[in-house]
DNA sequence: AGCACGCCGACT
DNA sequence: GTCGGCGTGCTC
């Protein structure tokens, strides 16, 4: 009988809380069930027990658990475990962990709330704002803090509350609010009486001149046989058969000859058609498949390097289903903007509702039934983006972690900032489960571990179908300008074959990587350009909404006419962003239908989709877009593909720059291609001659991959290097300097073979009106990385606590991207 | 992270 | 004078 309970609450602090454990629950609480404790001076959270002891807390006085609200564990043993593994690794607190592991609505709060007093009287004067307060009670009842201060336009209430509390007129009180509803549907069953049959015969003689009130119940009866007792059916659902009247129905209801009842239904859509069997694999598969099967009796990580188009996910689904058959649980990791429809349905066609999807898109709710049929092992397969690998797994077997290479695996912002791909290998050490990651063009770390012979390497070289690879050529801007064959974003190679794909019906894709690369205005006058006053950095314009905005804070203004600085009115737009391309090619092709797909235009639900289907089904000859074009889509139709700007990407200040935009350039050419004909690639480029541009042209990844090695090696960069950045923020620049300085000299003294490099302003030094420091530490692979962690620590604490540098706010991230 | 307490400027 | 801003410290 354990009398205390470590409780890990979704807090930023460290530690966990030690509660006494009351008799009355003391045989309902276990691990991994959610307690609800008292916390600070009011407050009620709801936490997970982590550890059931009876050491009596020395230093302070345990509060009692408030109650228990789970009748089995929700979170297993081994989630606790990789939380706490991952708040060490990435120097964050488990609580900023379980924050961002579990669906939101499983951890509820509670809030504040402040009622009138019974029977109260008001002694004296009240103030106008207590009385607007008062009035507002009377009518209301109870209100928030959040709503008195909104009511009252001010944000310190606590005085003018304490005041009301002291007089007697309001009192508080806490509520839990359990924001998890079932969702309800109605279901229609046929009324007691008329489960016989000489009543039915009745009721249909009754109906003989109301013909749509009979077809209603003629269908009812045909959908219910044999079992016409029993049977129940959606009303939803019975509405959309044919022949079936919203009239007729509603009066059968009056009638009483149905009885409407309301179930739990969920949210997540079963799938209700036939499964198909998985495709025949061709040699190359097979062949690859056994290789991978081979190599997971000796390593636990195997690297699938294959080609785009060589069809990586029907081999995917041939492990997937091994795995089911074996009894165990597949975790499918893709990064979130490779999660389409189209790798979903494909998926449940053949696994059909063994399959959960999880994905940013879903909704609280959603993410809490998907997580608790992953606990009931309704679930076998788990598809979805990074935040997936937190899902209570029972017995996993195989994790799968696709186009392993992208940046979108690790978070950025907030703590955690932890690597999915990474971590799925620790996930996957808890079960003895096999890490498969696969990629066209696998990152740099991760073929240096399958070289280094810690993962094993499978190739896949040969495009399914027989499509040949696209070929790939060059257009030199540079000579292009000289002779003036280029007079706007288009080279002519470009317009050239542009005009062929058009006239033989075929489909383009232009890409255009926009990051730094937005459409500025600028005054042709005085050269002055729209700034964000938080952020340093220039205003981007959206001539569909004819507004100017700041990708960093999200203000915007309306674009004025004239110049601020000087009045003018001559105002240019600078560089260009898919909307600019996409004028460019009216003025060319008027005739051709375009379409765009970049943040902008799949903001909305169902938009994406719709530009897809739209591309699909030929209503779109070239389709303009980001990075977005690139992922996950298969259209058999695409002749040609124009990247427009390569440079922009290679000259990105960044180590990864060079991989990048390799990956990026492969990526998008393998959208080119079809089965009776090869699929052409013109890359726009300052620079033909660059090695990258080579290695694209001649899709030579080893290459590439030697070429940046070499790189990493003589620069003490990554894989031989850790990476651990420090990001120190303040608004006033002068603090900031002087504290980022203050933090890198300690960090200096660590040990001679970890390099501190900073603290240096980064490209963009400020963001909503904080300036921003970094300091890079670059730790060698031979240190043991845990003592320098440890270290690190302390010295942020040290920061942390000295005037006046602790104002300042220090972020770290271990392993940036 | 919240939410208390406590110190200081700009208004009745 | 006090109201209401915000900086600082604590939470089992």
């Amino acid at each position: 009988m354990k009398k205390f309970a470590d409780v890990l609450l979704p807090i930023p602090i460290k530690g966990s809380f030690t509660y006494r454990v009351p008799f009355e629950i003391i045989d309902f609480i276990n691990v991994g069930k959610r307690v609800v404790v008292p916390f600070g001076k009011s407050k009620f959270y709801t936490g997970i027990v982590k550890k059931l002891h009876d050491t009596t807390p020395e230093k302070y006085e345990a509060k009692d658990i408030a109650a228990v609200l789970d009748e089995h564990p929700i979170v297993r043993d081994f989630q606790i475990q990789l939380w706490e593994w991952i708040a060490e690794y990435y120097m964050c607190t488990p609580g900023e962990v379980m924050q961002c592991a579990m669906p939101s609505a499983f951890l509820i709060s509670s809030e504040t709330k402040v009622v009138l007093q019974d029977g109260f009287s008001v002694e004296g004067e009240l103030s106008q704002r207590e009385e607007v307060l008062v009035e507002a009670l009377q009518n209301r009842k109870i209100l928030s803090y959040k709503e008195i201060s909104e009511l009252l336009g001010i944000k310190t209430i606590h005085p003018i509350l304490k005041s009301l509390f002291d007089r007697k007129v309001i009192s508080f009180f806490e509520e839990l609010q359990d924001t998890y509803k079932p969702k309800l549907e109605s279901f229609l069953s046929l009324a007691q009486e008329y489960r016989n049959e000489i009543n039915l015969n009745d009721l249909f003689k009754s109906l003989s001149r109301s013909p749509k009130q009979e077809d209603v119940l003629l269908k009812f009866i045909s959908l219910a046989q044999p079992q016409l007792v029993s049977f129940s059916i959606s009303k939803k659902k019975f509405l959309l058969h044919d022949g079936i009247s919203v009239s007729g129905l509603q009066s059968l209801m009056k009638r009483g000859v149905f009885v409407e009842e309301e179930r739990e239904a969920g949210r997540l859509n079963a799938v209700e058609s036939e499964l198909l069997l998985s495709k025949e694999l061709n040699d190359f598969q097979l062949q690859a498949l056994s290789e991978i099967k081979q190599s997971f009796k000796k390593y636990d990580v195997t690297l699938l390097h294959g080609i785009t188009g060589s069809g990586k996910t029907e081999i995917y689904i041939n492990l997937i289903e091994e795995q089911i058959q074996q009894g165990k649980q597949v975790l499918y990791l893709l990064p979130e903007i490779a999660l389409t429809t189209q790798i979903i349905s494909r998926l449940q066609k053949v696994l059909g509702n063994q399959v959960g999807v999880y994905h940013s898109r879903y909704n609280n709710s959603e993410r809490l039934e998907v997580w608790n049929k992953v606990l009931n092992n309704e679930y076998k397969v788990v598809l979805g983006a990074r935040s997936s690998m937190f899902m209570p797994f029972n017995n996993l077997g195989l994790v799968i972690v696709d186009e392993e290479h992208e940046a979108s695996f690790k978070q950025q912002d907030p703590a955690p900032r932890y690597n999915a791909r990474d971590v799925s290998v620790v996930l996957a050490s808890y079960f003895k489960a096999k890490v498969l990651m696969g990629s066209a063009t696998p990152s740099i770390e991760s073929y240096h571990n399958a070289v280094q012979g810690k993962y094993a390497l499978v190739k896949l070289d040969k495009r399914h179908g027989g499509i040949l690879l696209p070929e790939i050529q060059c257009a030199d801007v540079q000579e292009e300008k000289k002779k003036k064959l280029m007079t706007s974003i288009f080279s002519s190679l470009l317009i050239k074959n542009m005009t062929e794909a058009l006239e033989n019906r075929e489909q383009i894709i232009l890409f255009q990587n926009r990051r730094g690369f937005a459409p500025v205005i600028e005054c042709s006058t005085c050269g002055h350009i729209p700034k964000c006053n938080k952020c340093d950095v220039s205003l981007t314009y959206h001539k569909f909404t004819n507004l100017l905005k700041c990708h960093y804070c999200g203000y915007s203004e309306k674009k004025s006419i004239s110049c601020v600085a000087c009045g003018s009115i001559e105002l240019e737009m600078v560089g260009f962003g898919t909307q600019k391309i996409e004028e460019g090619i009216k003025q060319f092709f008027p005739k051709a239908k375009i379409g765009r797909m970049d943040w902008d235009t799949t903001r909305t639900k169902n938009s994406y989709q719709q530009i897809i289907a739209d591309f699909e089904d030929r209503n779109i000859d070239i389709l303009v877009g980001t990075q977005m074009v690139s992922k996950g889509l298969d259209f058999d139709n695409v002749a040609l593909v124009g990247i427009l700007n390569a440079d922009q990407m290679l000259n990105f200040p960044d180590f990864r720059a060079h991989e990048r935009a390799y990956q990026m350039m492969l990526q998008v050419s393998g959208r080119a291609g079809r089965k009776n004909k090869r699929g052409k690639v013109i890359v726009q480029t300052y620079n033909p001659h660059h090695n990258i541009i080579q290695y694209v042209m001649e899709n030579n990844y080893e290459a590439l991959y030697h070429s940046e090695i070499l790189q990493r090696r003589n620069l003490n960069y990554p894989p031989f290097y850790r990476f651990i950045t420090l990001t120190v923020k303040h608004v006033s620049a002068e603090l900031l300097n002087a504290s980022a300085e203050f933090l890198a000299e300690k960090l200096r003294v660590l040990s001679t073979e970890v390099e501190v490099v900073g603290p240096e302003f980064p490209v963009i030094a400020r963001i909503r009106g904080e300036y921003i420091k970094e300091i890079l530490i670059k730790i060698p692979r031979t240190l043991p990385v845990n003592t320098v962690k440890n270290l690190i620590h302390e010295k942020v604490n040290l920061f942390n606590v000295t005037d006046p540098f602790k104002k300042c706010r220090v972020i770290v991230d271990v392993d940036p991207y």
